[in-house]
DNA sequence: AAAGTAAACTAACAAACGTTAGTTTTTTGT
DNA sequence: ACAAAAAACTAACGTTTGTTAGTTTACTTT
C-alpha cells in the first residue's frame, strides 16, 4: 500500500464532484477549487478531464470483472455464487461510493475507452445471466423470467452507491447478508 | 386528448437527448438540430433550457405522487399495495422512458424547483416505507430491515427506464406480474 | 387580398469552457 | 547550501455555451 499521489487525490475529489453534479456539469475550475488550487495546475498531474473519468470508471469496471471471475471459478451452488456477487458489490461500493456514481451515470462520456467499457459491462451481465440460468436448470432458482431476475438483482446492486453513504452504520458484512435475504427469499412471509 | 404542441415535441425530443447524454451535456444546438431547426428558434416555444428539464421532471414526479396516494387510500393488504406500486412504476415508465432518465439522473440541476422535487421524493419514499412497515407489523412481510427492503424495491423500480426499452416485447401487465413475483417471493425455489 | 399571428431565420452577445505557455514558488536529494 | 524536480501560479487562447434582438417566412382568419 504505497502512499497516495497528488493525482490520486485529484481523481478522488473529482469522483466526489462527479457524483454530486455529473461529469459534464463539473468544470476543471470546480475541481481545482475543491483541491485548493487553480485549474491550470491540475495539468501538472493529469492530461485531461477525460483521463480522470477514464481512471475512475475503468479501474472499477476491471475490479468487478476480476471479482466475478473468481466467483465463477469457485465450486459452489449458484445461489451462493449470487450471494458472493452481492458481497462483491457491497465491498467495492463501500470503498468507493463516489466512483460508482460515475460508473453508473457517466460512462457514456468515456469516448476512446467507451467500447472497452461496454464490453466489460456486457460480459459481466452475461456471466451473471449464466449463473442464474444454471441455477434455474438445477432447481435452485425459481423458473421465472431470467431477464427480470437479472435486472432486479443488478438494479439493486448498481444503486448501492446511493444508499450506502446514508446508512453507513451498517457494516458491509451485515448489509450483504440482509440484502441476500431480501433478494433470495423475497419480502413476503407466507410459506407456500 | 388534445393535439401535441410544438413545445411538447421539443420537451419530448429533449428528454430523449437527456437520456443519452445527460442534461448538462446536451446543448441547445444539439436539441435544435434534433428538431430540425436553429437554436434560437427554440425560444419561440420555451423560456429556457432549465424550463424544459423542470417540465420533464416535475410532471412525472407529480404523477407518481398522485398514483401512490390513490394506492394508499385503497383498502387492500400491504403486499397488494406494493404490487400496485410496481404496476404504477411499470405503467408510468412504459409511457415515458426518456423522462424517467432525467427524473433519476438530472434532478440536481432543477435549481428553483429542486426543493419542491426533493419534498415530493422524500414524501414518496416515506409513504412506501410506511406500507412496508405496516406489512411487517401485520405479518404479511418478513421482519427484515425495512430500509433494505425499501431500497431494494425502489432501486429496481427506478431502474426500469433502462430495461423497458430493451424488452419491449413484454407488455406492461405481464412485466408487472413477473416483477412482483421476483420481488415478493424472491428468486430461490426452496420451500422452508 | 390584406392583416395578424406563429414560427422560423441570421447575427451576435457575454460568459464559461478545457487547455496551453511561460513563470515562480516549494519541496526533495545530495 | 545548492541544484534539480515537482507543483503551484498568471495570463491567455480559441471554442462553445445559453440566450437575446431584430428580421423574414409561412400559415390562418377575415
Amino acid at each position: 500500500m504505497k502512499t497516495e499521489t497528488r493525482k490520486d487525490e485529484i481523481i478522488k475529489t473529482a469522483a466526489k464532484l462527479f457524483k454530486e453534479k455529473g461529469y459534464s456539469a463539473v468544470t476543471m475550475r470546480d475541481l481545482a477549487s475543491a483541491m485548493g488550487m487553480k485549474a491550470a495546475s491540475l495539468y501538472n498531474h493529469i492530461n485531461s478531464k477525460q483521463e480522470i473519468l477514464k481512471e475512475i470508471i475503468i479501474s472499477l469496471a476491471e475490479e468487478f470483472t476480476q471479482g466475478l471471475r473468481q466467483i465463477q471459478q469457485s465450486e459452489q451452488s449458484n445461489i451462493i455464487k449470487i450471494e458472493e456477487v452481492i458481497k462483491l458489490h457491497v465491498n467495492i461500493t463501500s470503498q468507493n461510493t463516489y466512483g460508482m456514481a460515475s460508473l453508473n451515470n457517466d460512462w457514456m462520456h468515456l469516448e476512446e475507452k467507451l467500447e472497452y467499457y461496454l464490453e466489460l459491462r456486457s460480459n459481466y451481465e452475461e456471466e451473471l445471466r449464466q449463473i442464474i440460468a444454471e441455477g434455474v436448470k438445477k432447481g435452485e432458482i425459481i423458473d421465472e423470467n431470467i431477464e427480470i431476475m437479472l435486472f432486479s438483482i443488478l438494479s439493486t446492486l448498481r444503486s448501492l452507491y446511493l444508499w450506502i453513504p446514508k446508512k453507513d452504520y451498517l457494516n458491509p458484512g451485515k448489509l450483504s447478508q440482509q440484502l441476500s435475504t431480501v433478494i433470495v427469499k423475497g419480502i413476503n412471509k407466507k410459506i407456500n
